[in-house]
DNA sequence: GATGAGCGC
């Protein structure tokens, strides 16, 4: 009696992929997009600048909504020594935002685990896989404006 | 989640 009738897991993952962009991403989002290289005396600058400098963090979007920080880090664990991997959720509601960072022990485990995860399916989902920008500066959590009722939080 | 580009506490 119980509808405990599901598709198999490759099923599932088929379906997704058939409607998963996976080409399209080199449209617009390609680790081969920079030319700037090519025309070293001409760009002192480079104000145009998709990905973020090298790093051992990384940051990974287009997160399926169930995938956790374990699967992350397991997933990312292929190409290189994972010092934290963290999905990032939301605080109020506990879900996860669909996207995350994964930061490696160096930089060319970084580096692999670009070449590795970026465009590659994980949870039914491709993943883009980049160099993370620096962190937002440390705030101490005092900026709670004052109630006439008295900060209980 | 019913939200699908993005940069976390």
């Amino acid at each position: 009696m119980a509808m405990a009738m599901r598709l198999p897991a490759i099923a599932r993952a088929a379906t997704e992929m058939a409607a998963a962009p996976v080409g399209l991403r080199r449209l617009f989002c390609s680790n081969a997009t920079n030319f700037s290289f090519l025309s070293p005396q001409a760009n002192s600058e480079t104000p145009a600048r998709p990905q973020a400098d090298p790093s051992t963090n990384l940051f990974v979007s287009g997160l399926s909504k169930r995938t956790t920080s374990e699967g992350l880090r397991t997933a990312f664990a292929q190409f290189g020594e994972v010092a934290d991997a963290k999905v990032v959720t939301d605080r109020v509601s506990g879900y996860s935002k669909g996207f995350g960072f994964v930061r490696y022990a160096t930089l060319e485990d970084s580096a692999k685990g670009i070449a590795g995860m970026d465009g590659k399916f994980l949870d039914g989902w491709v993943i883009f896989a980049e160099y993370a920008r620096p962190r937002e500066p440390y705030r101490p959590q005092n900026n709670m404006p004052p109630s006439p009722y008295g900060n209980r939080y």
